[in-house]
RNA sequence: GGUGAGGUGGCUGAGUGGUCGAAAGCAGCGCUUUGCUAAAGCGCCGUACCCCAAAAGGGUACCCAGGGUUCGAAUCCCUGCCUCACCGCCA
């Protein structure tokens, strides 16, 4: 959520920045404008009642003590009482309303993020390793998993329809080898504090991590739409301190949970969606930070960079992009995709967003820190996948596949796995 | 699911209808005095929002949340949420 003091002062700041997202979320900043300016009206007038109705008050208290009559002060503070009433719904009407517009605009982009309209302006920060060499016919995920016997998609579909994996035997044992793999290296080397969260989330919960209200459709509810399942990790951890007001001290956090998400991706049928690049439920280990103003930046690099390690262990070929601001996420500030080289799609696939939102989702969980000279200000927030799994799976096993249609297991992941190959 | 107890400022903890935004203590900050790793005294010490060009200053709201009663609610009533304890059920 923006500020609105910053919307007031710098409106027409705000609209340049918001248009570099080519949404049309500029035109709503006059909106919110005159909501603001006919809600503050409200609560002066309101604060202005309030205080004759407390002196009044007080006057009738006095005047009691003394013995004295005070009905006409009565009648007088009753008929005050009732253009409290009204205006009082009425500011908070307003109130409701100008919240309800704060939420459906999005961040402004970083003034280093590259101006774009869609995904072809974003750009390639940097690349890591080689695509693999491979001889003889280049299989795809599905087609080795299936002749493998590492997931079943088929049977997966029979029980909750399309877009279901059911990992099996030694692809099971395989993707679990990578969660641990993950966990413990974001743990023991990069100082990431474990969570195992709750996977059902309250809707404040959605609404602090942006996922609220705009992207209802694509989120799985319950509960009378009270409780939803997490789409990421990124929800119930970044919301774990929410409310609260943390001492710089303490910042930053650092947050590592595998949980899996669920995700209806509505409207994104045919869409990469064959095999398991697109599903409904998958499993990820996400990273969190929470961080001062002052060091968020360089923390986003850093978590950028712990997230690549994984790759890098693994020794998988992948390349950083930028996304442009017309391909940013709602909540976020600047966002670098990991996208790892998919050998059977001859193609990149992403498989981790490094998102820093700044104060975006903070202001929404109400969540800050003390800083040195006793101020509160906003926690920022950062997270990015370390990384989504069934994409990471998928690369893994095209990049080593072997012409005898085996697939190698890369060193690093073998005492996980417990054993050097599948075949 | 049942029964009981309870939710007050960073913490502890007073406060049962009127000058209570809230005693006191602890913690924290500042100053003074004395001065060997400290003590004493004094002062300050919540958040949000609004008014003001801004500062200064002023105001309103907030004692879990939402309603209600009342001229007036931390205080009385109702509902909800949460915490704790015990019971029941259960992986």
């Amino acid at each position: 959520m923006l500020d609105i003091r910053l919307i007031r002062d710098k409106p027409d700041f705000v609209k340049s920045r918001l248009a570099t997202r080519g949404g049309g979320d500029e035109s709503k900043i006059d909106d919110v404008l005159r909501v603001d300016g006919e809600r503050r009206k409200a609560e002066t007038a309101l604060q202005q009642l309030n205080a004759d109705r407390k002196r009044l008050s007080k006057d009738i208290g006095g005047k009691r003590g003394r013995g004295e009559a005070t009905q006409d002060l009565e009648a007088e503070v009753r008929q005050i009482g009732d253009q409290i009433t009204n205006l009082t719904e009425e500011a908070g009407k307003l109130d409701e309303r100008q919240r309800d517009l704060l939420l459906q605009i999005p961040n402004l982009p970083h003034e280093a993020v590259p101006i774009g309209q869609d995904a072809t302006a974003n750009r390639v920060v940097r690349s890591w390793g080689e695509k693999p060499s491979l001889t003889g016919q280049v299989l795809d995920h599905v087609a080795i998993g299936e002749a493998l016997n590492l997931f079943d998609l088929e049977r997966a579909a029979k029980l909750s329809g399309s877009g279901f994996i059911a990992f099996t035997g030694r692809g099971a044992r395989l993707e679990r080898a990578l969660i641990n793999f993950m966990l413990d290296l974001h743990t023991q080397e990069h100082g990431y504090l474990e969570m195992s969260p709750p996977f059902l989330v309250r809707r404040d919960c959605m609404i602090g991590t942006t996922q609220l209200p705009k992207f209802e459709d694509d989120m799985y509810n319950l509960e009378g739409n009270s409780m939803f399942l997490a789409p990421t990790a990124e929800v119930p951890v970044t919301n774990f301190h929410r409310e609260e007001i943390l001492a710089a001290g303490d910042l930053p956090k650092k947050f590592a949970a595998y949980t899996p998400c669920f995700r209806r991706e509505a409207g994104s049928a045919g869409r990469e969606t064959r095999g398991i690049i697109r599903v409904h439920q998958f499993d990820k280990v996400e990273l969190v930070k929470l961080t001062t103003t002052e060091t968020s930046w360089s923390e986003w690099e850093g978590l950028m960079g712990d997230a690549e390690r994984v790759l890098q262990l693994l020794g998988l070929h992948y390349r950083v992009l930028e996304l442009c601001t017309g391909d940013l996420g709602f909540g976020s500030a600047r966002t670098c995709d990991l996208e790892v080289w998919s050998a059977g799609q001859d193609s990149y696939l992403e498989v981790s967003s490094c998102s820093n939102f700044e104060e975006f989702q903070a202001r929404r969980m109400n969540l800050r820190y003390k800083d040195g000279e006793g101020k509160n200000r906003f926690v920022h927030t950062i997270n990015g996948s370390g990384l989504a799994l069934p994409r990471l799976f998928a690369s893994l096993i095209e990049s080593y596949q072997q012409p005898d249609g085996s697939v190698a297991i890369p060193e690093k992941l073998q005492s996980y796995f417990g054993a050097d190959q599948i075949r």
